[in-house]
DNA sequence: GCACTATATGTCATATCCGACATATACTGG
DNA sequence: CCAGTATATGTCGGATATGACATATAGTGC
């Protein structure tokens, strides 16, 4: 078997680190639903403003309106591909991607 | 009749069917390769910037060494979720994520 | 009540992504 | 040269996300 790998696994450790760095991985997924969230109220802020259905941005993004649907309501299975693909689908720019950034907690 | 949309839509140059369609899928794919690759340039800085090999980062997402290298070579089956978790874990804040979309050409 | 439109929810086959592993390259200090 | 370290690339089985479809709910105009 590969120990060393291991050992060297091992040798490397979490560096850079005092306590504080040694955040969990839990927080860094609820940085990312947050970023999620903020970024789904910002599609569908942007379909509403461009006056489109969901069956409207479906198709401008070649989905469907269910899954338009399942991003808008923060549905478990939209990854952040298919979220910002939205809001640029939905007619946002960078710079509205970035404002919605600044609303995550 | 529900002209009221129809009107909305054209005022917001969106027509549905148009020649603008088109290239607007292009457009968009090309903004999410490009917001893509901005954040993954971003994942490099962050994770040198911490004194972290592509090996820790990896433990700290509890992924792998290769997949890590995927991500910051821009591989394609590299989803921006993966870079975005790898970006949290190698210690950037959501005001630097703000950032490095401002390089987004 | 009925037809129409918009949005939400559940399911499923398949497409895509993932971690892991092997391995390659390149650079470093004995 | 050799051993150790860092990064890159190819592959693969299993995990997850996807579009599509059916269907549900709710609102509007007739």
């Amino acid at each position: 078997m590969n120990t060393g790998k291991l050992k060297r696994l091992r040798a490397a450790g979490w560096k850079a680190g005092s306590a504080g760095e040694f955040l969990g991985l839990s927080d860094q997924e609820a940085a990312l639903v947050e970023l999620k969230l903020a970024l789904v109220a910002a599609v569908r802020e942007a379909r509403r403003k461009h006056g489109l259905s969901q069956t409207d941005l479906a198709q401008r993004m070649r989905s469907s309106q269910s899954r338009v649907a399942k991003i808008e309501t923060g549905d478990q299975s939209v990854s952040l591909d298919l979220i910002v693909r939205a809001l640029f689908a939905a007619g946002a720019t960078r710079l509205e991607l970035q404002r919605a950034l600044s609303t995550v907690a």
